[in-house]
DNA sequence: CCGAACTTTGG
DNA sequence: CAAAGTTCG
């Protein structure tokens, strides 16, 4: 009997993976299989955090497989040809994959489903409603939130999960593969690397029990996911990425045993996802290109050292040096804290926020095109957003009311840590007497702030005043 | 075409 | 409570 190739793409797991259950259903051979194509991952940058997340997550998938009967056969390359070349060496009938959203993956799609010469089979999975779906009255795609969430609820009844394949059948010949282990070498070369792995759990065991655990907690989420001090958010968002779980899994988990407040708010924060594919697909060129055509020419500083020092978590400033240091340790950042450290950048330093995109691209093991650009361009004013112009996050004031014992800042900013609480978030206001106690020297242990709060405030609002006109 | 509404706002 | 323009019904 003629095998089938499994493609995995962003689904790396095996429940209520409908692509693959179809495959298993035929009832023929299957053969799972990766690429990992550097030219077509346009947002997995080479030696990016999210890169060592994948061969983690990939080498446990095929631990899964094998206790299926199966493996997962490892391959490099362009894309089109290690598949011909599977094809060709199994005698595959079918290549089968779950749809992949907008941008260069749908044109590589379209591309690949012509030049195979087997059927190239489609299927959903990655979202929880096609993004061409849902229209306003008008019959155009939604450009502000809240609209589209209610449309969403109306619209959509979420279907249970279909359970994992029990066996896989495998094919008289196995295509050759190769080893994770020397992909895993070869992007060493980010220090962060050597401590991450005893903050996460990639693969798809590991997005089951965080959802677990999330679930615990989820009853205050709708408090508790502002504040970066404690553990109130999902850290689901890197396990989505991947697909090691689907957001159907979370959805009917979440939303089962009872509702209220935190429950629906997280419930919210799913259809914040497909709201962002929403856009990425209606401005397919959404990571370079502002929607808000006003901003075709802001005058963007072209100050590199600003940068820098926001990258390092040197800007003087408690709450974003905390976030910065936090993503460059965790390769992740609490939410709250991306939206002050994202409006610090653009709004106090003048910095393209396309800058500050990328930087979290390549450090953020969940950096994902839609979420990621969608939440820049929110952030910076050029995005979804109804009424953007003069929200501008004061650091100081953030800190004080979603750190208010600073413990976040003590935690990623250590040389803060003996500060008392009442100049944790503004250092700079501190008496000698009491910096001296603390072990603080400013502008030796820790930077004075790079710009002042009030005048960047201003600066920031002429500016935005200027191109308006 | 009109009115209501707009994730996370600042002072 | 201001500020202000766009989106959606």
């Amino acid at each position: 009997m003629k095998p089938i190739i499994f493609l995995f793409y962003r689904d790396l797991r095996l429940l209520d993976n409908i692509a693959l259950i179809r495959a298993v259903e035929t009832g023929k051979p299957i053969i799972p299989v990766y690429i990992h194509d550097l030219s077509a991952s346009s947002y997995l940058l080479e030696g990016s955090v999210s890169e060592w997340w994948l061969f983690n997550s990939l080498r446990e998938l095929d631990k899964s497989l094998r206790k299926l009967n199966s493996k997962l056969i490892l391959r490099r390359g362009n894309r089109e040809k290690v598949l011909k070349n599977i094809i060709k060496a199994t005698d595959a009938e079918a290549v089968y994959f779950s749809s992949r959203y907008c941008g260069f993956e749908n044109t590589e799609d379209e591309v690949l489903s012509k030049s195979l010469d087997v059927p190239y089979r489609r299927f959903k999975g990655y979202l929880l409603s096609e993004p061409e779906k849902l229209r306003t009255k008008s019959g155009t795609a939604y450009k502000v939130f809240t609209p589209f969430y209610k449309a969403f609820l109306e619209a959509q009844e979420i279907a249970e999960i279909v359970p994992a394949p029990k066996m896989l059948v495998s094919p008289r010949n196995w295509p050759e593969t190769e080893d994770i282990e020397s992909w895993n070498s070869k992007t060493r070369n980010i220090d962060i690397y050597d401590g991450i792995g005893v903050f996460w759990s990639p693969g798809e065991i590991g997005a089951l029990s965080r959802l677990e655990i999330f679930n615990d907690v989820v009853d205050n989420y709708n408090i508790d996911r502002d504040r970066p001090d404690l553990d109130g958010t999902s850290m689901l968002s890197v396990h989505l990425h991947f697909g090691e779980i689907s957001p159907r899994t979370c959805w009917r988990r979440i939303q089962k045993p009872h509702q209220n407040e935190g429950r629906s708010a997280f419930l919210r924060e799913l259809v914040w996802r497909e709201f962002s594919y929403n856009l990425l697909c209606q401005y397919p060129d959404m990571e370079t290109q502002p929607m808000q055509k006003l901003f075709l020419h802001f005058p963007w500083s072209e100050k590199t050292e600003p940068l820098e020092l926001w990258k390092q978590g040197m800007t003087g400033y408690p709450l974003v040096d905390a976030g910065m240091r936090q993503l460059l340790k965790k390769g992740w950042m609490h939410n709250r804290v991306r939206m002050v450290t994202a409006s610090f950048l653009i709004k106090h330093l003048l910095t393209d926020w396309r800058l500050g995109a990328d930087w979290f691209r390549s450090r953020l093991i969940d950096a994902d095109p839609a979420s990621n650009t969608a939440s820049w361009q929110w952030v910076a004013g050029c995005g979804a957003d109804a009424s953007p112009f003069f929200r501008i996050f004061n650091p100081i004031t953030q800190g004080k009311r979603f750190d208010p014992k600073g413990n976040y800042i003590r935690n990623w900013v250590p040389e803060l840590k003996n500060l008392p609480n009442k100049y944790i978030h503004e250092p700079w206001l501190a008496p000698e007497s009491v910096l001296d106690k603390s072990d603080v020297f400013l502008g030796v242990s820790y930077p004075h702030p790079i710009v002042d709060h009030k005048f960047a405030r201003q600066r920031a609002l002429d500016v935005l005043a200027k191109i308006k006109r």
